[in-house]
DNA sequence: GCTTTGATGCACT
DNA sequence: GTGCATCAAAGCG
């Protein structure tokens, strides 16, 4: 049932391909919260983009675990951002999880991101997942491969031409690339 | 409907 | 002190 170490085990872009469709589940004292992952972004060795392009640091230093491991980190100091670590142990590659489409617990995802009207989207946008999954600092590092953070297969496999590739979203260091993916015609992307 | 800006931890100059 | 793999409220017209 839960994607085991050996599903981590490959090419970073490809990861960030396969990822495409699997459900995240977060199993947390408040509930479960699970979502098909509907966007995601490759981060590689040499791209200055990459938190791990100059070296470990203990912010970063997740990201230099095995694949499968959870690199989460607090971006402009009130977001989080979910990655899942992939590539060989110790090359500081990962990819970025950017919006879920909600599966279970949709009235605890709304209840976390705390709006007056429950969001329709509550977890698009690498923020907002993080807000609305209840993931923080308190999971960087742990293995994605057991409870209470894990990944699941979805219903159906997808395809490669489900999958529409464009350059990653807010990126202001380096040469931009086409690592982003996201499901054709999925409302649940943070952006077009 | 845009565009601007404030929120603020952490790594780096 | 500056800038970042963000987001939404505030300002503008």
């Amino acid at each position: 049932m839960i994607l085991d170490k050996d599903f981590y085990r490959r090419h970073t872009v490809t990861l960030a391909r396969e990822l495409l469709g699997k459900v995240l589940v977060h199993r947390s004292p408040e509930g479960v919260a699970a979502g098909k992952i509907v966007e995601t972004e490759a981060y590689l060795q040499d791209d200055p983009a990459c938190h791990a392009a100059r070296g470990r640091t203990g912010r970063n230093a997740a990201m230099f675990g095995p694949a499968g491991t959870a690199y989460v980190y607090l971006i402009y100091g009130i977001y989080h951002c979910f990655n899942v670590v992939a590539g060989e142990e110790g090359a500081g590659e990962a990819v970025l999880v950017r919006a879920l489409e909600p599966l279970e617990g949709l009235a605890l995802m709304q209840a976390r991101r705390g709006k007056r009207r429950p969001l329709e989207k509550p977890a698009s946008g690498p923020g907002n997942l993080c807000t609305a999954m209840g993931i923080d600092r308190r999971h960087n590092g742990i293995c994605l491969s057991a409870p209470p953070l894990f990944l699941i297969l979805g219903e159906r496999p997808v395809s490669p031409e489900d999958i529409t590739t464009t350059r990653r979203i807010g990126i202001s260091v380096g040469q931009e690339l086409p690592l982003r993916f996201y499901l054709k015609k999925n409302a649940f992307i943070s952006r077009r």
